[in-house]
DNA sequence: ACAGGAATGAGATTCAGTCTCATTACACTG
DNA sequence: CAGTGTAATGAGACTGAATCTCATTCCTGT
């Protein structure tokens, strides 16, 4: 993919402009929280790692973000099981993946395999159902929990 | 699988009765309930329709009946990436099998596929953890909702 | 700079799921 | 088949994520 240079940030904070009107503060704060993070992020997590942050942000408009940025497809949910959703930035020169979560401490890796792709791109076809996305969920324990 | 002829509700009871020692109305009311629907229910769904029967269950009594049913293998946990947890009965015959939700209407149909089975056995291997569980569930538009 | 409307914040509210503890009922024993 | 120890159950308080409301703030185009 081209234009590497550009942030996802940047990217949707165009994208969100281009779609309505105002873009405030407190969607530019959560745009860079979710740039610079490596995995996926609670709509709690992000809150607290706001409030300390130098633009606090209410969790009512979090969620109205989060909610906005999904329509535009710039997130993701992740639905790892257990209690909360999570979110994370949709880069486009990333591959699409996938999760492994570790039941005994919650920590989320992210991980892909084209095998498994062309498997579900493969079953889709096959199936009583217009497939738009899939999502795939390793659960088990983790190198440090194992240990 | 053989002896097709016992019940699921009945089986899960003879395990029930195996790993512990009391064996209660209440769980009797949920397994029967669970064997007589086609498809996953929530916990809230379970206490609704067991309120206006010949037994009511208590809420506590439901979790604690589908946690204890979900560690014997009895029935298996189904997220499907919305609101709330479903569970369904793990029939011994059945193959391991996942799910297709139509986003429009909220459907949930079951599926297998052994190619897709054996890429996950086979990444699971090559992966930083300790898999013990998988979960993939395909979302789009089903039949229905397409026409 | 200003006006109008979108974005935001604070807190009340909802709702699934958990916890506690008093009560009930099962299953074994004699 | 009554008694007893222990597991199961029920009622309701509680937690925590997510939603809703509405007053306030602050973008954006003019």
């Amino acid at each position: 993919m081209a234009r590497e240079a550009e942030s996802w940030a940047a990217h949707a904070h165009r994208v969100l402009a281009a779609s309505r009107h105002h873009t405030g503060a407190a969607r530019r704060a959560v745009l860079e929280l979710l740039d610079s993070q490596p995995c996926a992020l609670s709509a709690v997590e992000i809150e607290d790692a706001l409030r300390t942050s130098e633009r606090p942000v209410a969790r009512a408009s979090i969620y109205r973000i989060l909610d906005e940025l999904e329509r535009l497809r710039l997130i993701q949910k992740v639905q790892v099981g257990q209690a909360m959703t999570r979110y994370e930035p949709v880069r486009g020169g990333d591959e699409h993946h996938h999760h492994l979560v570790c039941d005994s401490c919650g920590t989320v890796i992210p991980f892909s395999d084209s095998r498994l792709e062309s498997a579900i791109r493969d079953l889709s076809r096959r199936v009583p159902m217009r497939v738009a996305e899939h999502e795939i969920v390793l659960h088990g324990e983790c190198r440090s929990c194992t240990d």
